[in-house]
DNA sequence: GAGCACTGC
């Protein structure tokens, strides 16, 4: 069914769709393209022969410093310039080489578009390099004029340099206001000079190190020449205010006109006769093509969303009971299907209703709505509905093959998220049975051939979207220090670059704060030689009233630079973004399945991730994007994609909801990218450890009722678990607790002694759960005071996420039947609780000092900030293992050998713990599941 | 005596 109407390839498919008016269009883009780029190349040998010019004049004063005495700096910089000179004259090689071999083996052989672009573009790239080649011949040119940090001395000879510049651009006639500019910019810097770099005094930061090769030009399209969305209303609404037309009808004019400037609506007709012809359609739709908001009202209108009466008779005989239990016994009331999309944040989902809502001209909530965790913003008559992808896979469980939708959209699939990945498997598999399901796939560009092929050769569908242009610069030489140079580099583009904001991308909050800090001194040091730049820091740990300081628009005349952690990769997005700078990194989560051991490490980012970076500076206008990074590096060094989250994350959760959809057989479920076996076999342990999967890997009761809690089965069975021990309300706020990562005790810099001793009055005997139990609890008392929270450094938005957690936990236990029962005072029983879940994270004091955790033998200390760091429990249970400076157990909690065999009989030697304690050995079922991983993996 | 990327259910 599915595979007939797609068995054309997708290119073919692509060109068939392409209406002849859309051929015009792609012609008249292609030469558009080709007028960019000619214009581009032109511009850069003008200004390739500008510099020359230049530099040619400022050739006595490189003679004059080579008379002088040679220098340590000298001698690094010219050592610096002989390996530059040998790696350029190497990669001009091999680009010539590259070429001639694509002539050589693909001659006479059509090549696909991409690759003629790519060729078209190297060849550019090899002239550009030969002419800037031939300059250099006559001159030592350094391409760019920059800030160089270099001592008084030398910047004395630059400054006659300089002047020399200015006579020979006035000799050539220049002068009016570029010129001026251009002058008053260089006095700037001039004056600025003694200040730059002087905070290291390292030879390194002397060297010329801020030169840019501007290698390529990401080719954004540009197809609309039309105002942005936003705009447009802006103008439309001010030029009506006199009238009298009816508010609302005004508005919703608007907005229709504002919906008919989209990309998107010129290809609605093409678009919605290939989702009637095909079940399953690759999106490929470029950000600001409008296909999210557009997309469901199309298909809206188009009637998707009407009662289908022929799947009546087919397959939805479920729907025909729910009918005929309906008092009347009308046929007609069959309930409407429903559109869904997901999204992979929550305020995605919610904006993009509410502007669906009011484009459609109907109430948030009611046809058009959203789901997201904590806030289900739809009803009984919601034909539209947004979500994010977990809660799609939530809804799994009620509604195994999602009979209520006729169509689903999987929107922003690029991002792999681990939710979208198994939405994956399961929706092919439900399109199987279900064949007026139909099946939308929304990506970027890059990986559309992926979804095609994982998607049995579905159709692909390309639909432009509307960017400016972005100027890629990458550095000549790697960079050592990424922070100092991004500092640098902020402060050049800020005297050397006309206004616009700049967002520079760092990897957490302590490089941000070093980096506010040396940008602060610097300004500081330029005083009001420089225009004003406003520096604002952006991490998701910021308290809120300090991130939304980013959205306040620069002052008149001044710049604000935004230094953010990936939050403002894809999450936000910051207007008026002018200028990127990527220093290529971020920091990521590895996990150790061999010992446990989570880690975070500062990791290169992927090319995906890095122009999606670069991106960020063309949403306005066009911009720049500047790389810390070499252009070599980004083409050898940098992934193509990012390492999809269902590679690199513990699965337990997963597993358990995939077992309970009747999902059996996970190893070979279709997966786009399998998860590691070691991952896959180390969820099955630990869930047969807890009793979720009995000796056939088959769901056990208990298995059952963990899944309907969406956290780690650990977390889970603690939950059960404190069933038999009657403490119930306390585990519930224990578990809340637990889950927002460990961000409860705010510790400001400045009041660092406060903060501890704040947070050590909360401590209790018993270990840290205990500790967040009574947090809580006197929050409680305090009626959730903000003004609490404040005073004892505590983070209330993580207060209150816990709340909400701990919410919802609660509705969730009467599904599974547990009454909730408070009983404070037994510690005992909460320990043992917490012993039933977390039994596999026991450690034990060894005679090295040192804890060894039971399961692998891994040494590890009490996290210092732990309310038990001055003691020595014997056993100890811990929530997390973590690996920073030292081995860490984090969230401690003192217990009894005892307790261990009482609560994981099953797991436990029944005989006392010992010096030569052992865990029992994992049953043959493990071995069995061990050996069918190795085999379906090899 | 330490140190916290980002999401999501």
């Amino acid at each position: 069914m599915a595979a007939s109407p797609s068995q054309s390839p997708p290119s073919d498919h692509q060109q068939n769709q392409s209406s002849s008016s859309d051929d015009d269009e792609t012609n008249t883009r292609r030469d558009a393209d080709i007028r960019a780029r000619d214009a581009f190349a032109k511009r850069l040998r003008e200004r390739d022969d500008d510099q020359t010019k230049k530099k040619f004049k400022a050739e006595p004063v490189s003679h004059e410093s080579d008379r002088s005495k040679l220098s340590v700096e000298e001698l690094r910089k010219r050592s610096r310039h002989v390996y530059l000179k040998s790696r350029k004259e190497k990669k001009i090689d091999e680009l010539e080489q590259e070429l001639a071999d694509e002539d050589y083996l693909f001659k006479g052989v059509k090549l696909t578009k991409r690759e003629e672009e790519d060729i078209k573009l190297k060849r550019i790239a090899l002239n550009l390099a030969r002419e800037h080649d031939q300059a250099q011949q006559m001159e030592n040119v350094d391409r760019y004029h920059m800030p160089t940090g270099k001592s008084d001395e030398t910047s004395k000879n630059d400054r006659y340099r300089e002047d020399n510049r200015y006579s020979d651009a006035k000799a050539n006639g220049q002068s009016g206001q570029n010129f001026e500019q251009r002058k008053w910019e260089d006095e700037v810097i001039h004056t600025a000079l003694p200040h730059f770099g002087s905070l290291d005094k390292d030879a390194k930061s002397k060297q010329p190190k801020y030169d840019y090769i501007l290698d390529e030009e990401i080719q954004f399209v540009q197809q609309l020449t039309i105002p942005g969305v936003n705009e447009f209303l802006q103008q439309k609404e001010k030029s009506k205010l006199h009238e009298h037309e009816d508010e609302n009808k005004r508005k919703y004019r608007t907005l229709l006109e504002s919906r008919k400037t989209l990309p998107i609506y010129k290809f609605r007709e093409d678009l919605m006769s290939a989702i009637r012809d095909h079940q399953v359609l690759i999106i490929e739709g470029e950000t600001g093509s409008g296909k999210t908001t557009q997309l469901t009202q199309y298909l809206f209108e188009e009637g998707y969303c009407e009662a289908d009466t022929e799947d009546e008779d087919e397959v939805e005989d479920g729907d025909d009971d729910d009918n005929i239990k309906l008092p009347d016994g009308k046929k007609k009331t069959k309930k409407k299907m429903m559109i869904g999309c997901t999204q992979p944040r929550r305020v995605a989902a919610m904006s993009v209703a509410a502007r669906v809502a009011e484009e459609m001209n109907v109430k948030l909530g009611r046809e058009v709505g959203y789901s997201i965790r904590f806030e289900d913003c739809s009803s009984e008559r919601t034909i539209i509905k947004y979500m994010t992808d977990g809660m799609l896979l939530r809804e799994f469980l009620g509604e195994p093959d999602l009979a209520s939708y006729s169509v689903l959209i999987v929107d922003e699939a690029h991002e792999r998220t681990l939710h979208t990945d198994i939405l994956f498997g399961l929706v092919k598999d439900i399109a199987r049975f279900r064949p007026k399901l139909k099946l939308l796939i929304s990506s970027a560009t890059l990986d559309a051939e992926k979804f095609s092929q994982f998607f049995d050769d579905a159709p692909i569908f390309r639909i432009p979207g509307r960017r400016f242009p972005v100027d890629i610069y990458y550095t000549k030489a790697p960079e050592a220090d990424y922070v100092d140079a991004a500092v640098v580099t902020v402060l050049q583009i800020h005297v050397t670059q006309p206004l616009g904001d700049i967002l520079v991308f760092l990897t957490g909050q302590e490089e941000i704060e070093l980096a506010n800090e040396m940008l602060l001194e610097r300004t500081r040091k330029l005083g009001t030689k420089i225009k004003e730049l406003i520096i604002l820091p952006i991490y998701s740990t910021l308290p809120s009233d300090m991130q939304i300081r980013i959205f306040e628009p620069a002052p008149p005349g001044g710049r604000k630079v935004i230094l953010a952690t990936n939050i403002a990769e894809t999450s936000l997005t910051i207007d008026g973004i002018h200028f990127v700078i990527d220093p290529g990194f971020c920091k990521q989560k590895t996990y150790n399945a061999r010992n446990g051991m989570e880690a975070l490490t500062i990791t290169p980012i992927s090319k995906a991730s890095a122009n999606q970076r670069a991106g960020r500076a063309g949403r306005v206008a066009p911009g720049k994007c500047f790389r810390l990074y070499t252009s070599w590096a980004y083409q050898h060094e940098l992934d193509d994609n990012s390492i999809p989250e269902i590679q690199r994350t513990n699965l337990g959760n997963v597993v358990l909801l995939l077992k309970s959809l009747g999902i059996n057989d996970l190893v070979n479920f279709d997966y786009m990218d399998p998860p590691p076996m070691e991952t896959l076999r180390l969820a099955f342990e630990q869930l047969y450890a807890l009793g979720a999967l009995n000796h056939k890997v088959e769901l056990t009761k208990l298995g059952r009722r963990m899944a309907e809690f969406p956290l780690d089965p650990m977390l889970s069975k603690t939950i059960l678990a404190s069933e038999t021990y009657k403490c119930s309300a306390e585990i519930l706020t224990i578990v809340s607790m637990l889950s927002v990562n460990n961000s409860i005790f705010f510790r400001p810099k400045d009041k660092t002694l406060l903060a501890d001793t704040a947070r050590q009055a909360f401590f209790v005997p018993g270990g840290d759960h205990i500790t967040l139990l009574n947090v809580y609890n006197q929050w409680k008392d305090t009626n959730f005071s903000t003004q609490w929270c404040y005073e004892n450094f505590i983070q209330f938005r993580s207060m209150n996420r816990a709340r909400q957690v701990r919410d919802q936990l609660e509705t969730l236990m009467e599904r599974v039947e547990i009454e909730i029962l408070s009983n404070p005072a037994d510690t005992i029983g909460i320990r043992k609780s917490i012993c039933a879940g977390f039994f596999y994270h026991t450690a034990k004091f060894s005679k090295n000092g040192m804890y060894k955790t039971i399961r692998h033998q891994q040494s590890v200390l009490i996290h210092p900030n732990s309310a038990l760091f001055d003691q020595i429990p014997r056993y100890v249970i811990y929530f997390e293992l973590v690996l920073t400076t030292k081995e860490y157990m984090r969230q401690v909690i003192e217990i009894e050998n005892e307790w261990l065999r009482e609560t994981a009989p099953h797991f436990y030697k029944t005989k006392k713990l010992d010096d030569d304690d052992k865990v029992k050995k994992m049953p043959k079922v493990l071995g069995k599941i061990k050996a069918e991983l190795e085999r379906n993996y090899s």
